[in-house]
RNA sequence: CGGGAUGUGGCGCAGCUGGUAGCGCGCAUGCUUUGGGAGCAUGAUGCCGCAGGUUCAAGUCCUGUCAUCCCGACCA
């Protein structure tokens, strides 16, 4: 029996193995492979291919706001990380060094980047002199480098691909609004093109950017109950600036610092995609981002014109800008099905003899399995509205999702009580602001504090674990 | 970085008290098939992760190392 022999093995399923779940998907999809550096990945084409996606989107969105793209070398010397005295503390754990050039040490050691924020605020010191210049909106595409001890395929590498924001402005409000507006894009480009609801708000001073007076994230939660922090958008004040001596002349001719913003967002994103949407048969991807939106299987190819066919629908969607793939390899229908499900792609047309002969197809949209079929004429709109439906679909199940595994607690009780009764999840309490109480909390119930969320509510009076007056509702959960 | 597990054809695994490496899937070729991972036939593919050591002899024993996974500490 089929059944017996299990042929369709290749994903271990959620419920068995969460993490080997991940790490089947990311391998069985081809989104990677591993190379022979420890937590050095090899994104392959498929998973490149969304990158490309991502970063497409993205870049067309820094520009519309006026961001322009530059490249920083990817080498910092020792004496400049060392400018910022809370940004290298924080950083230098986890630098990689170049100590040697041929076959000469040195003379100073060269650390490749883990950010670029001292490379930007030596460059800014040079060319902002007047008030004129301002703000300075520059953003780079390039991968950093950061010696993590543990590692896992896109959510912790020690190479990364990422983009990284940073710009200086007149003054602290404009700056302020810089930070806030690109958590923003963030936000939206996860819950508008990733499907991946997420929280917004501002991280406890405990897990703030090296450096940084302020730092916002974006969190979503992954279908094991863990938090993913997905974006951050770092408010520097003039700290950076003095620290480098950037100045400039004002209208009024005084010398004065500019204050400073990074943002950032990474190939982490894929895992994020994966941990949201994914299922026991694979990747399920986001239209937007997706290689192939529509994949095109002939059925019974070897009848006269099933593949004519097939090909001529496939190019009428991709005259109507969707990107589709045919696929006339000599696989049965049945191996496609499954392999296309386990890359994720959104929709999977099926047209076989007796289709071509009613004039219709099948469309099946891989989130929810859903099959229907629809007329050739007008196949395009029919594709189109199937994309937009499994956008739909992803957006309210991941945010179902969410909704159901978060808990309104007032205890660390009621944490461990909830946590334990629904499973891993967010975890909304008040809190008083003092690390203690956050530390404490993350020693008694395992999770830690992910933001203060910009939507606040009053959900207590009094600090979750102290009992003292409280300040903010803030989301904890276990974190990626 | 601490604790645990695992490295054997592309993938998944077997290989006992050391004695010249095997199975399933996949791959190649041919024919028959094709609406949920097809069948038969023939065939190819191994520095047993890597480096030392013990031994007449190492996939097997010892030491080291690298990588992957899990649990902690740290982190996008």
């Amino acid at each position: 029996m089929a059944q017996e022999k299990r042929l369709v093995e290749e994903i271990t399923p959620m419920a068995v193995d969460f993490a080997q779940w991940y790490t089947d998907i990311c391998k069985k999809a081809d989104l990677i492979d591993y190379s022979s550096v420890k937590g050095c990945m090899i994104i392959r084409p498929y998973g490149y291919a969304i990158w490309e996606h991502m970063q497409r989107i993205l870049d067309t969105r820094f520009k519309e706001l006026g961001h322009e793209n530059v490249y920083m070398p990817l080498f910092i010397p020792e004496s400049l990380l060392n400018k910022e005295k809370e940004h290298v503390e924080g950083f230098a754990p986890e630098v990689a060094w170049v100590t040697r050039g041929g076959s000469e040490e040195l003379t100073e050691p060269l650390c490749v980047r883990p950010t670029s924020e001292t490379l930007f605020c030596e460059h800014y010191a040079n060319i902002i002199r007047s008030w004129r210049d301002l703000p300075k909106l520059y953003n780079q595409w390039c991968s950093v480098v950061r010696w993590e001890k543990t590692t896992r395929p896109f959510l912790r590498s020690r190479e990364f691909l990422w983009q990284e924001g940073h710009t200086m402005h007149a003054t602290a409000e404009e700056a302020i609004a810089e930070t806030l507006q690109m958590l923003n894009v963030y936000a939206e480009f996860h819950e508008k093109v990733l499907a991946i609801p997420v929280v917004k708000g501002r991280k406890t001073d405990s897990d703030k950017f090296a450096g940084a007076e302020a730092t916002y994230a974006i969190e979503a939660l992954m279908h094991d109950g863990k938090s993913l922090q997905a974006g951050t958008s770092h408010y520097f004040g003039d700290g950076f600036a003095r620290a480098f001596d950037i100045q400039y002349a004002d209208k009024e001719n005084k010398l004065v610092y500019p204050h400073q913003t990074s943002w950032g967002c990474t190939t982490r994103m894929i895992g994020g995609i994966i941990m949201t949407h994914g299922d026991d048969s694979g990747l399920v991807l986001p239209p937007a981002v997706a290689p192939i939106q529509v994949v095109v299987i002939p059925v019974a190819m070897h009848k006269p014109g099933v593949v004519e066919k097939a090909t001529e629908i496939a190019d009428r969607l991709r005259a109507a800008g969707i990107r589709v793939k045919v696929d006339v390899s000599d696989n049965s229908a049945g191996w496609k099905y499954a392999e296309y499900e386990m890359k994720g792609v959104p929709v999977r047309l099926e047209l076989g003899p007796r289709d071509i002969e009613a004039g219709q197809c099948v469309l099946v949209t891989r989130h929810n399995r859903e099959k229907a079929v629809v007329s050739l004429d007008g196949v395009e709109a029919a594709a189109k509205e199937k994309l937009e439906a499994v956008y739909n679909g992803m957006f309210e199940r991941a945010l179902a999702n969410r909704q159901a595994h978060t808990y309104d607690c007032r205890s660390a009780e009621e944490i461990i009580a909830a946590l334990e009764a629904h499973g891993d999840g967010f975890v909304r309490a008040m809190w008083c602001g003092e690390e203690a109480c956050e530390d404490e909390i993350k020693a008694r119930t395992g999770v830690s504090s992910r933001c203060i969320p910009f939507e606040q509510e009053h959900i207590a009076d009094t600090c979750v674990c102290c009992g003292k007056p409280a300040l903010h509702l803030v989301y904890w959960a276990k974190a990626y």
